[in-house]
RNA sequence: GCCCGGGUGGUGAAAUGGCAUACACGCAGGACUUAAAAUCCUGUGACGAAAGUCGUGAGGGUCCGACUCCCUCCCCGGGCACCA
């Protein structure tokens, strides 16, 4: 008896499939990329190379892909399954500063051990696409496009906050900031410092990212998380004529935003210590009284000065104070007082907002502090009209009741009553309905070396002439071409002046090698401190100029790396880097497998690049990903996370080593759904070697793999097979990788037992639909026992016929008022009265039911069920 | 506080309205072995001698029938957080 000894094996196997080239993708235009079921474009996410190398949770992501890859190969599909690197980062960074050394040097050996390590787990990939983010040829492209989005007037620059550590004298992620407000490293507070940086103006997407999400098949907890994220609401701006305490003539406006205008119970306005009123007071532009002009300004001062720590430290506890000022309710009638509180956020709506106490719980306890009056407007239960005095009385938006104190509105519906008066307010030009959102734009400037250098420069001298790209003759001529896409704010072409783009053919800006480099201690990027390589001569003018020295976020390497791995173009031409044909045949992205943590980021940037290309003409689809899927989180045996300082860490070369890469990939799969957390279990892993043991053993136990086929028991054992090949194959698209494996354990069970035995052909077809789950061995035996010359890898499916599937009989329960009392069997045709008349020839059924009268409940197929009437 | 997941044997889990616990792990007993490992066989939700009863976080509801659908609540994990 040979024993399986995967170690054996396992390397020659992968060195067939890589001489034979069983991986390699089809052109478009071959004979068996047309002839087949279609395209299928199966993608994980890719990972950024650490240098701890693989983690089984990336195992678990890429075998799961693979499965699918492997399986729509076979199934007759044109099959895309590529494989790149995620290069650029913070993580990279970091270890090259702690190193002294230059990323530059230390990313490519973390990529060869990578692929090492996917290697030896069998997955199927071309790598004749692969690449990496850092790759010169790659990023030029990375660059290229941030240009068209330049161009579009998708990008601007402004002033910006920066995460700043005093201390150590460097900007900040915010990762490596601690919730106390500390840098990671040091322990020492951080600070803000306002820097110019690159935003991508990702709001004027903001209604297509949301509407587009209608179509995705994802699961619905990550199209929940988007839609939050955009955060759309339907509401109205309302625009209030200010007046100070001593006389009527309006001196200024307050634009309030609301989705739910129960004006005739406002009382007061609310504006954020950072709104344009409180300057204007602080500054003496609008008059108020001295009290009160001191009080707002030491409010702002405070409260500008507050760190997020001190905020949460104050709990809920509303503070504020009057500025003064009091603004006309024009629905109401009245004037309301205005106030200053941080509880009013300065980019959410207006930064203003009408206080409604009576329905709206955080106005009811900014009223009650300030003792402002409260006025009840909606009927609560039971149609109580009582004054509103405890938070549980507050009516808001949602709940029901009848409008009251509410003049022409009263005794509407709550909703009805907010309608109606926003068609008031819309009718006498007092406020407009709009949108607001949660999304923000998106700050792309890094002030980090290790990024794609932005390919920009700044003139100063046309900046001073106010010559902004937008007027040069490239300009104008991108603008005619782009006329439906191209309507650059007055404002950022302005602010823009003296920005251009590098010239295109001069791509790629390559990052310049440095041994090493310190921090500015101004924050500003590393590659600012390089005169050689910031200077550069104006595009448009040619007087010297200075190149933009902040670099990309990570996240841009990402939001379009599925595109390029689309093209099979080699990169000789300065030209987009796809074929149209390749283009057209492989995108969008079919499978796309990944963790839930980038179900907002990542997720949302590259369908908002992919919305932009397609704006451009450059795409002929709007989103990028068809199908996603969601892969669990790998934790150590002890449940917790998986860490170095934990010394629960699992390296998949020793598991290779001791039980095999298909054991490897067998547990995995097996272990629990592919979308939930499972916690590692050596232990459970051993099942999975013991499964493929047996399965090495009946295939060299040529009695198990003879069978005649004619007699009683080979016919229900192929029967068997046949249902097992159909579950196997209803589960892989459904991502059920664990029941298509338990479906496979259940048959080998079944033929393990006696005599039972497979002919030799059917027998084969097991191998075939183990393969996707263990290549290796299903490789191995299907060159050893059926002396096959041309990989499985490549072999057709094994089809079943619907009618194979079916048996004539069927085990039904039994039920007596809904309890089992027995089974029966019965031809899958037969009738109810076939089964009453054998069910109750069942003792025990019959013991029930005697002397009784009762009515029966048949589903055909399923269950019959007796129900005793009494 | 809000949003998103999840709660079933000793453990990972299966079953999406129809025999609750498939498959696997672990455990117990047995076979093989001088012995161990490996392998194989048998058993394994709880209570009960058995018949049987109970049992999917808790309580209620719909239904002939509920892990599955509806309502109320509890617990665990993740995310956001004074979002107007």
């Amino acid at each position: 008896m040979t024993k399986y000894l995967p170690k054996e094996f396992e390397d020659k196997i992968k060195d067939l499939w890589n001489k034979e080239k069983v991986y390699l993708t089809e052109k478009p235009s071959s004979p068996q990329a047309t002839a087949g079921k279609g395209k299928m474009y199966c993608l994980s996410m890719f990972p950024y190379p650490s240098g701890s190398g693989l983690h089984v949770g990336h195992v678990r992501i890429y075998t799961g892909t693979d499965v699918l890859a492997r399986y729509f190969k076979m199934s007759g599909y044109d099959v895309l399954h590529p494989m790149g690197w995620d290069a650029f980062g913070l993580p990279a960074e970091n270890a090259a500063i702690k190193a002294q050394k230059n990323p530059l040097d230390i990313v490519p050996g973390n990529i060869a051990t990578f692929k090492r390590q996917m290697q030896s787990l069998g997955l199927s990939y071309d790598w004749s696409r692969e690449f990496s983010t850092t790759d010169p040829e790659y990023y030029r492209w990375t660059q290229w496009l941030f240009i068209q989005f330049f161009k579009m007037g998708l990008l601007y620059k402004k002033n910006t906050p920066i995460n700043f550590c005093p201390s150590c004298k460097t900007g900040l992620a915010e990762e490596e900031v601690l919730p106390n407000g500390t840098h990671e490293r040091c322990g020492k507070p951080i600070t803000k410092k306002d820097l110019p940086q690159w935003i991508f103006r990702i709001t004027t997407y903001a209604d297509r990212l949301l509407k587009d999400l209608d179509g995705l098949d994802w699961p619905e907890g990550i199209l929940t998380m988007q839609r939050n994220w955009i955060g759309k609401k339907e509401g109205i701006n309302i625009t209030y004529k200010i007046v100070n305490s001593n006389d009527q003539i309006p001196i200024g406006e307050i634009i309030c935003f609301t989705t739910a205008p129960v004006n005739f119970g406002m009382t007061f306005i609310v504006v954020a210590p950072e709104h344009h009123l409180v300057k204007k007071i602080i500054e003496g532009k609008i008059k108020v009284s001295a009290t009160e002009r001191k009080n707002v300004t030491d409010y702002y001062e405070k409260s500008i000065k507050k760190t997020d720590i001190d905020r949460q430290a104050e709990g809920r506890e509303k503070t504020g104070v009057f500025t003064g000022l009091y603004a006309y309710n024009h629905v109401g009638g009245w004037n309301v007082p205005v106030w200053v509180s941080d509880f009013v956020v300065g980019h959410v709506g207006t930064g203003a907002v009408q206080g409604c106490p009576g329905h709206d719980y955080k106005d009811f306890e900014f009223a009650q502090k300030f003792k402002l009056p409260i006025i009840r407007v909606v009927e609560g239960k039971n149609g109580d009209r009582s004054p509103i005095e405890r938070a549980d009385q507050v009516i808001v938006k949602g709940m029901k009741g009848k409008m009251m104190n509410s003049k022409f509105l009263d005794g509407l519906d709550f909703a009805e009553g907010l309608e109606k008066t926003m068609d008031y307010i819309e009718k006498n030009s007092w406020g407009k309905r709009v949108a607001s959102y949660h999304l923000r734009d998106w700050i792309f400037s890094r002030q980090r070396y290790w990024g794609e250098p932005i390919p920009m420069v700044f003139c100063e001298s046309c900046a001073k002439k106010g010559i902004s790209w937008w007027d040069t003759k490239a300009g104008k001529s991108f603008q005619k071409e782009h006329q439906s896409i191209s309507k650059v704010d007055q404002s950022i072409q302005g602010e823009m002046a003296g920005w251009f783009p590098i010239l295109e053919q001069s791509l790629p800006l390559k990052l310049p090698y440095v041994k090493s480099y310190e921090p500015t201690g101004t924050g500003e990027s590393p590659l600012s401190q390089m005169t050689d390589w910031v200077k550069e001569a104006c595009p448009e003018c040619g007087l010297s100029a200075r190149r933009e020295s902040d670099t990309m976020p990570n996240w841009a390497g990402s939001c379009w790396y599925f595109l390029k791995f689309a093209s099979s173009d080699d990169q000789n031409e300065i030209h987009f880097p796809w074929k149209k044909e390749d283009l057209k045949h492989w995108l969008p992205v079919d499978w796309y497998l990944g963790g839930a943590e980038h179900a907002v980021l990542h997720l949302l940037y590259a369908r908002f690049w992919v919305k932009a290309l397609q704006d451009l003409g450059l795409l002929d689809f709007s989103e990028p990903f068809l199908k996603l899927r969601n892969v669990g989180m790998v934790l150590a045996e002890d449940h917790r996370k998986m860490s170095k300082s934990f010394g629960n860490v699992i390296n998949p070369d020793d598991v290779v080593a001791e039980f095999g890469a298909d054991a490897l990939r067998i547990y995995e799969m097996f272990m629990a759904p592919f979308n939930m957390e499972i916690s590692w279990s050596t232990a459970a892993l051993q099942g999975g070697y013991r499964f493929l043991n047996r399965i090495w053993q009946i295939y060299h136990n040529s009695a198990k793999i003879d069978g005649r086929g004619d007699d009683e028991g080979t016919k229900t054992l192929i029967n068997s097979l046949y249902k097992t090949i159909h579950k196997v194959e209803k589960d892989i698209p459904q991502t059920k990788f664990n029941t298509a494996i338990a479906s496979m354990m259940e048959f080998l069970n079944e033929w393990e037992k006696g005599s039972m035995a497979l002919p030799y052909t059917e027998a084969k077809k097991f191998l075939q639909i183990l393969s996707p789950f263990a290549p290796f061995v299903a490789e191995k035996l299907w060159r050893e026992i059926y002396k096959e010359s041309t990989s499985i890898c490549i072999s057709p499916w094994p089809s079943v016929k619907q009618e194979d599937l079916m048996s004539s009989y069927r085990n039904i329960p039994v039920q007596v008022n809904g309890k089992v009392r027995g089974v029966i069997t019965l031809v899958s045709q037969a009738s109810q009265a076939e089964a009453e008349q054998k069910a109750l020839k069942d003792e025990k059924v019959n013991k029930y039911l005697e002397g009784k009268t009762y009515k029966t409940i048949y589903v055909q197929g399923k269950i019959l069920n007796f129900v005793i009437k009494n």
